[in-house]
DNA sequence: CCAAGTCTGTACGGTTTCGAACAAGAGTCG
DNA sequence: CGACTCTTGTTCGAAACCGTACAGACTTGG
């Protein structure tokens, strides 16, 4: 049973191609839900399956010893997950976690290569995204170098907001602790401090956006840096 | 007067290709001069030409408000400066300093697009070079957050040591502190707690490496973690 | 050879974050 | 309901690093 058509342009690089090619490739798109804690792809393993986010949200993670994470990208109905697939390599470093519920079209890694090999809209248009999520990841690196947890922070609520499409987010200070490479407890202390400014609120496990605004000038200016270069993708140069 | 054959093929994009597709490139290809301090691509403005170094380093710098730069990535023989245009963008976020003088063979930005647009030997070689190019910045940024400036500077020295092919890097601690992100007052530190241990010797302006073994052990896991994806690129999965 | 500029050594108090720990509230399950 | 687990609040001293400043050593140019 497939989908609606509706539901698969909700991911933006399928709904960015022309219905003749996007036609092409529907019999090789499986829909499936993406669940929260899931691991999409695991380091160093074998990528079998790519995803086009419909909804939800995956987090990009690096990996260090001692199993610290440190997130370094997010995706959400504007990419896609395994990138790495488009590079003509078979597996990553980097951890791919279900970060906000959703569901996704999946697709062989083995078909996209195919599909891709000789050029064409998808390929072009998977390279454009590589450009936005580069971007994203060496802004993230400068980012956690020289930016405060509370800067750090509201502005990772931020670039989720912009992709779960709701104002509250169903995650605990652990996972983000696990998400901004930091202590729990230093993501209690920055919450807090967010809540005291009237940014957000929370209860157990569920954060809700309650001033925008607020949370861009509590933010640095990475935020803005990275979704100026998202906007660009899909809204020409 | 175009450089030998030999001096081209150093570097390792050029010299992975087969012969025949070599010689298409080679009217395309001019001997530049990589000086240090030369920016070879400012932050969001057109890129006009690409860079195949055949020595020397370029590091890929984020920049942010108040001027501050940090490094996300280095790029020696291994690879190109220029990336984004394989992405089919015209312009990125990120600036490219000549970080150790050296050579490199340039090419018009447009005659790279029309030569990849149908695929072939180098599209596929540059898209996997991309791939590392991802991890090291995944890694840079994970590495920012968590890992101490000794670690970070440890590190930064194999990971420019393996690519400048000397044993003397030239440059100032201040140079330093504007790749780590960090003040030029720590860099002095760093480098005196690294030269108190052995690992390394300078004087104004001129840093030796005198055991890299005591560096990478020195080092945080990123350096080994970086160079094993760069040596898969050439030597197989 | 002297003056000016550049580079490194080092110090200061202050901020951020760390690692670790314990308390207390909120939900869950028998 | 009570026991248990999960989540958040909060504290402690310690470490890393910050911004700033100044001194001294070295280099360069007149």
């Amino acid at each position: 049973m497939a989908a609606p058509p509706k539901q698969r342009h909700r991911n933006r690089i399928l709904a960015a191609m022309p219905d003749s090619d996007l036609e092409q490739l529907i019999p090789h798109l499986e829909p499936v839900s993406l669940k929260l804690g899931q691991i999409l792809q695991m380091p160093d393993t074998r990528i079998e399956r790519v995803y086009f986010p419909t909804s939800g949200i995956v987090s990009l993670l690096a990996t260090l010893e001692g199993g610290e994470t440190v997130e370094t990208g997010v995706v959400g109905r504007e990419g896609m997950v395994g990138i790495a697939v488009v590079f003509g390599v078979e597996r990553s470093t980097i951890e791919s976690l279900v970060q906000g519920t959703g569901e996704a079209m999946a697709m062989k890694s083995e078909t996209l290569r195919t599909i891709i090999k000789n050029g064409g809209t998808l390929h072009d248009l998977l390279l454009r995204y590589v450009h936005s999520l580069f971007s994203q990841i060496s802004q993230t690196a400068a980012c956690n170098r020289v930016h405060t947890l509370n800067e750090r922070l509201a502005r990772w609520l931020l670039l989720t907001h912009d992709r779960i499409e709701k104002d509250n987010l169903e995650l605990t200070h652990e996972f983000l602790a696990r998400m901004l490479g930091t202590r729990r407890a230093g993501v209690s202390v920055a919450a807090h401090s967010l809540r005291e400014a009237g940014l957000i609120d929370y209860t157990r496990g569920d954060i809700e956006i309650q001033n925008r605004r607020g949370l861009e000038s509590a933010s640095c200016e990475c935020y803005a840096i990275v979704k100026t270069e998202f906007d660009r993708l899909y809204h020409g140069q």
